[in-house]
DNA sequence: TTGTAGGCGTTATCAT
DNA sequence: ATGATAACGCCTACAA
């Protein structure tokens, strides 16, 4: 097929092993002048390395898997390029796995990626603790780090944001606009940072002296229509609430689907808030006021980690949070503000 | 590292050859009950094949590269899942490449892609016809596919949805909607698609005994940005037009951001069209009329047509054209419901 | 500085 | 039905 190592050598008059030396350029192995011509024969040849060969011997692929819930989710996007930025700076690629956040799908990639030896993981996952594709890393030895999810197992790497920071701000600026009937559509349970930024509503609630009311919280699945469905629920039954937070950005645009429908203005007769800031956050009507998570950056983040697990070198700090930051568009009004007699019952 | 094919067959006493042949099930070449003893020894110590060793000898890595622009543009991702989804059910894994539409990124990928051995590359690049990168790989014979972009190249098998239909029927829509002058707002002129939707608009325009009035057509390069540089330059000098038709969806919100801060009403004063029917399209208000690309299928069709490809099949297509659908939504209304007197200017 | 030879984990071609 | 054994392309001691 193509030309291999032995050809150049035969070419060049020297032995493999010369070769390979130049290759890998080792410091000072071969004679700058045979290294010269043996370079120009490669040259000449349109040489490349074959780097499954390579990898049989040396053990190393580079190359990296990211497996994430969706690729086409909008919230993912951002965090793979980062880290297929960060990877092909250090000279890795990576081998993308869409589970769809099933356990079986995780699995099976897990399996797969191990199978092609791939250097080290950078994993999304639904698991919470011990689940068995977190065992199969672990057993594995290959290195890998949870991103944008946290498992609560101390001595994984992770990276991810805080959410309960980053609901906790938001429903605080929710209240500093003097709302205190805050409904909340939350996330799904599978997965830490839904469980997180409930816990940042309540502690928001909490530090306010706001009893939490369970009449207007609603269990959402981060999905549209999750999020018009909620919304729906809460018009029909819920009391008086003057905004609502959203676990993610996507509910709130079904949420405010559901609102447009009935005629409920936003901000004027309702607030509401989301929580990702995507891209189309600033696109909607009104734009969405939100919580940003560096997405791109922990992509980044995620792959550096994952590249110094993989070299070996020595790394004080296994997981970093991220701070989310709140971004004030126009969806949230004071409460003064708002339309006066207006019953969206 | 990992137990080997040596472990096991140490294990079962029998040789290498024999467990072998178990791993790949070759019909019938060893014995029931050795294959069941075999088949139980490999699942006690775990075992798992060694990709990189076998592709040494099989020259088959079952993957396959992905390069494309940008997986975090809201138009890919769609796409990648699509390729990814059946990448995976025919057993292939896919690396993820993004060039940024820069030739130096896709020569080098194209490069790290031969030396990883990938089977097959599915290729979204801004190449024209036989560009360098495109030489590379008709010259490594590793099979490709082009996808969304067309390169006009017989023989190169490409996928692609057509952009000359896609774009004259949303042109004819507006002229059914009595609109007469219609501004245009263009794509970048690297790629395919971008003429051949401008191909579209003027192809429209000429069907119905409309002149071409180049006052009324910009150059945009797709994104949001430019939409609104567009979009405020056609304000400024533009001639009484009453619809605009962009060249992407997101020079649309860009072109709607700009006439919302000049207090322009959309479809009411000027109604507008997108193209691609990302997923903000939806969302946007007004909802943005749009062309759809089957974007998830185009993936799909890609990723077959290359593993069709990679395993030698007759092939009797290496061209799939998929056509573009209207979507009708709310930013076009019929010229004689525009609001009276009014003037944009 | 350079060459020799063994081995990485599998598949594949012969034999047996 | 099985077993030796030679590749596959490269790296790496160990020699020279």
């Amino acid at each position: 097929m193509g030309v291999t190592i032995k050809d150049i050598a035969r070419k060049a008059n020297v032995s493999l092993a010369t070769v390979s030396r130049v290759i890998n350029n080792k410091s000072e192995g071969v004679g700058p002048e045979t290294r010269e011509r043996i370079l120009n024969i490669m040259k000449d040849l349109g040489y490349y390395p074959n780097r499954i060969a390579r990898g049989l011997v040396t053990k190393k692929t580079n190359i990296l898997g990211l497996v994430l819930p969706d690729i086409s989710n909008p919230f993912f996007p951002s965090l793979a390029r980062g880290v297929e930025d960060t990877a092909n700076k250090y000279g890795y690629n990576i081998i993308l796995c869409n589970t769809d956040n099933k356990t079986e799908k995780e699995e099976t990639y897990i399996s797969v990626l191990k199978e092609n030896y791939v250097d080290g993981v950078i994993y999304t996952s639904v698991i919470r603790n011990k689940d068995k594709s977190i065992e199969m890393l672990l057993q594995s030895k290959i290195p890998f780090v949870m991103m944008d999810r946290s498992v609560n197992v101390t001595d994984i790497p992770e990276v991810f944001t805080d959410g309960v920071s980053g609901m906790q701000q938001i429903v605080e600026y929710l209240i500093s606009n003097d709302h205190r009937r805050i409904a909340y559509i939350s996330g799904p349970d599978n997965n830490s940072p839904s469980e997180q930024r409930l816990e940042g509503y309540m502690k928001a609630l909490d530090h306010a002296g706001i009893p939490i009311d369970h009449t207007i919280m609603k269990d959402g699945d981060y999905k549209i229509s999750s999020g018009y469905q909620c919304m729906t629920e809460l018009l029909d039954k819920g009391e008086g609430f003057t905004a609502v937070a959203c676990a993610n950005d996507l509910m709130a645009v079904g949420a405010l689907e559901a609102m447009k429908e009935r005629g409920i203005r936003v901000p004027e007769d309702i607030s509401i808030t989301g929580y990702d800031d995507i891209y189309l956050a600033g696109v909607l009507t009104p734009k969405l006021t939100t919580i940003a998570q560096p997405k791109y950056e922990m992509g980044c983040l995620a792959a550096e980690l994952l590249i110094k697990l993989v070299q070996g070198e020595e790394i004080k700090d296994r997981q970093i949070i991220l701070q989310p930051s709140l971004v004030k568009r126009e969806s949230v009004v004071k409460r003064s503000d708002m339309l006066e007699n207006c019953s969206h019952r």
